[in-house]
DNA sequence: TCGAATTGTTTTAAGCCTAAAATGTTTCTC
DNA sequence: GAGAAACATTTTAGGCTTAAAACAATTCGA
């Protein structure tokens, strides 16, 4: 006759062995309708900035990373925070150099490093490019109210923590 | 000198004559933190497909869609629930059918329509693949509570309405 | 019933994107 | 200082993605 701590063992090892397939539905869910929130959005402005102004979402993207930084990124850092591959970065730079709309020059100081940063087009049709897409965000998170922005940041920021930590442990 | 009536009057016309650009800096910031949960996720899920299963995301994405209609769907289907071009689905759909793991027949009583499904090889590797595809996802959100789960999913599908709606009145 | 819309799919042209290998540069270490 | 390791970028090969035009089949309306 097993003693307590022997049935909560076997409890234990009994979900393990059976393999109970845990549910994960939930998650699951929410993955997918974060997923097509994501989409759904993407897709709106995508076609928007192609319309008003003839230009890529990724075109805009890159601008609008460039335009936090006056002094300009390197290839490496752009990647970095577009969360894309370098090769990729690289392509889209050279067409957006051929266009006019960046400069690209190494560095004086480490001549591995390309610096990028806006041509004054570039800066100026962003900047208008830009004012327009701010006021396409309020219209699409419209119904939110303020509370609900407020909830929503919290919440994805902790699921971004969670995600990053996950990603960590498992390719660290 | 105005009466009390004007002033409020003046207040609403000067920010409009002004055009006070409306600051809608935390939509802004909640779309950016929204695009870079789904980055982050997607992306890890992509390189774990990757490596475990050799296979690529949108193939498995598709694949999801048509484990769920066990008659099939149409091409059109597929490109309206994964919210993709129809192209692309007629290329993915291609390569699908050359791997073996997708069937495509045309309708009996449309012969405009392409139906496709599963092949029994392609419902085995789908199945094995998704299995483990879930318990990423878990670990991924292993984070958020249950009650964070719950509100995420209640606030996300008030998202989805709103922007669904800003759509819908932009190009109806 | 005949032509005009509509619908479902494919094609085209261009660009985006990734992983992995290759190239050139710097830094580290002995 | 020479070689090894690390780093930044580019190249390569292949696949994904879109918008728009083209094609094919059906349905609708006078």
């Amino acid at each position: 006759m097993p003693a307590v701590s022997d049935c909560i063992e076997m409890l234990d090892s009994e979900t393990k062995a059976a393999e109970t397939p845990e549910d994960h539905a939930e998650e699951l869910r929410l993955w997918l309708r974060l997923l097509t929130c994501t989409t759904l959005i993407e897709g709106e402005v995508r076609g928007r900035l192609r319309q008003r102004f003839d230009v890529t979402l990724p075109r805009f993207d890159l601008m609008a990373q460039l335009d936090k930084a006056p002094d300009g990124m390197t290839l490496s850092d752009v990647s970095k925070r577009m969360m894309v591959s370098n090769g990729n970065v690289t392509g889209l730079v050279e067409r957006l150099v051929e266009s006019g709309h960046l400069d690209r020059r190494t560095s004086e100081t480490d001549r591995r490093v390309q610096v990028i940063r806006l041509t004054k087009l570039g800066r100026a049709e962003f900047r208008r490019m830009a004012a327009e897409h701010e006021t396409w965000i309020a219209e699409l998170f419209a119904d939110l109210t303020p509370k609900d922005v407020r909830e929503l940041m919290r919440l994805l920021a902790k699921t971004k923590a969670s995600a990053q930590k996950s990603a960590g442990r498992h390719r660290p």
